[in-house]
DNA sequence: CAAACTACCGACAAAATTTGTCGTTATTAG
DNA sequence: CTAATAACGACAAATTTTGTCGGTAGTTTG
C-alpha cells in the first residue's frame, strides 16, 4: 500500500491510443512488472475516477472492458514542452511535411499539434511571426509525389517491418490492370518522392527486386514469415541496382575548373572533407577532390553547363565531351 | 479538497526540464488557473515526495528553490506511444538527420529516443532488423555542411524568433577576420545545408539582406526591438533575392522531348498537375507542362545531359543552345 | 438448462494519506 | 539589527485509499 499517484501515472502510461485497447488484467500486470502490486478492484476504481476527469474512453461492450485514451486526446506530456522545443520541431515539420510519405506523416501529427500548441500558448503573437519569417526551401525541383492510398502505404510498411508475407495487386510499369502476386518483404528504400519495397517474388530465385509502392492497389498481410535470401545485406542491393546511384565503391581523384559564383559557393560548402580549392587568377576556381563515381555526381555537374570544366579523371571528360557533342549535335 | 493524483499530474506538467526552473509559488498560481485550489506547503512536499521516484531535480543552492526535471531525463508521456507511431518517428529521424540544422536536431532528440525506446522495448528484435531494412537514399548530392558553433547558431534563432536586434562579428565572403555589425534579424530561410539570417544593418537603407549563419561568429541579442520595414515579405524578398530560384512569377508552356528511362520515370511522378506526356514511336516521351521560370529547372534540364531536347518555349532552347555552344567549344 | 465462470460493481471498515495551520529556523535584504 | 521570505517540522482532523466480500449480469460449458 502507498503510492497511489505514481502508479496511477504509471497506469496513464501504459494505456494506448484509441482505437487499441488494454484491460484491468493486462495493467495489473505491467504494473507489478514496475512494482505495483495492487488488485484489480483498485485499478477499476482509478480508471473510473481518472476517466471523469481525462480524456479515457471505456468500451464496455464487450466484457473485459477495454480502456484507451481518446482518439486525438493530447494525454499527459511531462516535463514541459519549452519554447525552443517546440519551435524547432515546428520547424521538423516543415522540412517533413514534403518529404515524408503521407500516411507516416499523419501518424505523429499529433507531435507538431503539441508543439504548436505550447508556442500558441506561450507566445501566441510570435508564432505567427514565426511562421511568417521562417522558410524552409525546396533544395531542388519538387516533384509530384505519386498518389497512393494511404492504407495500402501502411499495410507494407506493416508486412516490411514485421517480415510477413503479402497478397498483393500490383500494377506493373505503364499497364493499367493489376495482377495478384505473392511476395516477400524484405526492406524499403525511400528515395525522393518515390518509396521502394525491395522484396522477392516466388517466381524470382534469389534475386530480390524492387517494387515503387504506388504501384501496389491492394494488400493483404499473410501470417507467415517472408522468407529472406541468405546473407542479404540491403545496402549491397540498393547499390547493385543503382538505387544509391554508384557505379562503383572505387575512389577517383576529381578535378575541375569552376566558374566564380559556382567556385565561391563550393568553398563553404565543400564536396566532402578532401576537397582543395586554388582561386585563379581570371576568378576561376579549381577544385580537387576525391570523389566516389556516382551517376548523381555526374549529372550534378553536368547542370553547371559551360560553368564547370571536368579535368580530371581523363574518364569523366571524355565522358562530358561524348555527351556534349551528343548535346550539340540535336540542337544543331 | 480532493484529487491529489490530478493535481500531481497537472504539476509535473508544469516543470520544465532543467535547466530551466520553477518555483512553488509560481506553481500555486498556475495550478490556481487550472482549478487546483492548494496551499503552497502542500506543493513542497509533492514535490519531495515525487522526487524521490521520478527524475526531478531541486536547486537549493538559492532559496525559492528551483525545480526541473533531470536535463535528459523521459519524464511522463501518455497515451503509451503505439509502435506504427514509433517507428514513423524513428523514420523521421532519418529524414531529419541529414537536413536540419545541428543546434536544432539535438534539442528534440528526446523525441527520438523515446520512439527508439519504445520499439525496443516493445520489438527488440524487430527495431533492429528494420535499420538494416531500411533507408533512406539521398535524392541530390550531399554537401558537407558549413561549420558553425552552435551556440551561434541559437542564438541567431532566438534573436530572430523574438525580433531581437543583435551585435555580430561577421565574416564577410573571402575573408578571414570578422567585423562588429549592428543588426536587425527580420527573418530565416533554410536552403539545403545553408541557412540565412534576412536582416537590415544600420547602413542599409530599408534594403534587407541575407547573410549565412555559418559567417557569424559571435552574437550578442540586445533588448531593442528589430526595426522592420513596413510591409517586409519573405516570400517577395526571397523571391527578388533569387534565394527562391525563381526568375519571374510568370508561367510558361514548356516542351520537351525526353529519353525512354528519363520519361517513364517523368510519367509517374509529373512535373506538376498540368503535365502531359505522350509517347513517341522511336520509344521517346513528349512532355508538356506549364512551369515557372526557375533556375533549379534550368539546372535539372541540363543535367539529362543528350537525354532531353527542349523544345518550347524558343527562348528556353535558344538558352540551351547557347550554353552548349559554349559547352562545347569548352571541350573541343 | 443448470452449473461454472468471468468480470464488473457496491458496500464497508480499517488503515493510510493528505491537508491546512501554525510555529520555528535559516538566510537575505535594507 | 530588523523585517521579510521561504523552507520545514509537527499535529490533528478530514479525506482518501485499500483489501475484502458478496451480489449481479452475462457468457460459456457440459
Amino acid at each position: 500500500m502507498g503510492t497511489p499517484t505514481l502508479r496511477q501515472i504509471a497506469m496513464l502510461e501504459l494505456i494506448p491510443r484509441s482505437p487499441r485497447k488494454t484491460y484491468t488484467k493486462e495493467i495489473k500486470d505491467k504494473l507489478a512488472d514496475r512494482g505495483f502490486e495492487i488488485d484489480e478492484r483498485s485499478i477499476q476504481r482509478d480508471l473510473v475516477a481518472l476517466e471523469r476527469t481525462l480524456p479515457l474512453v471505456c468500451d464496455s461492450r464487450d466484457k473485459p472492458y477495454g480502456w484507451s485514451w481518446a482518439k486525438s486526446s493530447e494525454g499527459i506530456q511531462a516535463p514541459a514542452m519549452d519554447p525552443v522545443e517546440a519551435l524547432t520541431l515546428s520547424l521538423a515539420e516543415q522540412y517533413l511535411e514534403p518529404l515524408m510519405p503521407k500516411a507516416s506523416f499523419k501518424r505523429i501529427g499529433i507531435f507538431f499539434d503539441r508543439a504548436n500548441a505550447v508556442l500558441k500558448e506561450q507566445s501566441p503573437k510570435l508564432i505567427n511571426r514565426w511562421r511568417q519569417r521562417v522558410r524552409v526551401l525546396p533544395e531542388m525541383l519538387r516533384f509530384k509525389r505519386p498518389k497512393i492510398n494511404s492504407e495500402v502505404e501502411q499495410a507494407l510498411y506493416k508486412a516490411a517491418f514485421e517480415g510477413l508475407q503479402i497478397k498483393a495487386m500490383y500494377r506493373k510499369r505503364g499497364e493499367i490492370k493489376s495482377d495478384l502476386r505473392h511476395i516477400h518483404p524484405l526492406g524499403l528504400v525511400m528515395k525522393g518522392n518515390i518509396n521502394y519495397l525491395i522484396c522477392m517474388m516466388d517466381e524470382d530465385k534469389a534475386q530480390p527486386r524492387y517494387l515503387p509502392l504506388h504501384r501496389f492497389e491492394k494488400v493483404e498481410i499473410l501470417k507467415s514469415k517472408a522468407v529472406e535470401p541468405k546473407n542479404f545485406c540491403l545496402d549491397e542491393f540498393t547499390h547493385q541496382n543503382n538505387l544509391s546511384y554508384e557505379f562503383s565503391k572505387e575512389l577517383y581523384t576529381f578535378k575541375a575548373l569552376f566558374d566564380h559564383t559556382a567556385g565561391a559557393h563550393l568553398v563553404e560548402t565543400p564536396l566532402n572533407g578532401t576537397q582543395k580549392t586554388i582561386r585563379k587568377a581570371d576568378g576561376k576556381f579549381l577544385v580537387t577532390a576525391r570523389m566516389t563515381d556516382t551517376l548523381q555526381f555526374e549529372q550534378w555537374l553536368l547542370s553547371f553547363g559551360p560553368d564547370v570544366e571536368v579535368i580530371a579523371p581523363k574518364k569523366l571528360r571524355k565522358k562530358f565531351q561524348q555527351k556534349i557533342s551528343k548535346m550539340y549535335s540535336i540542337y544543331k
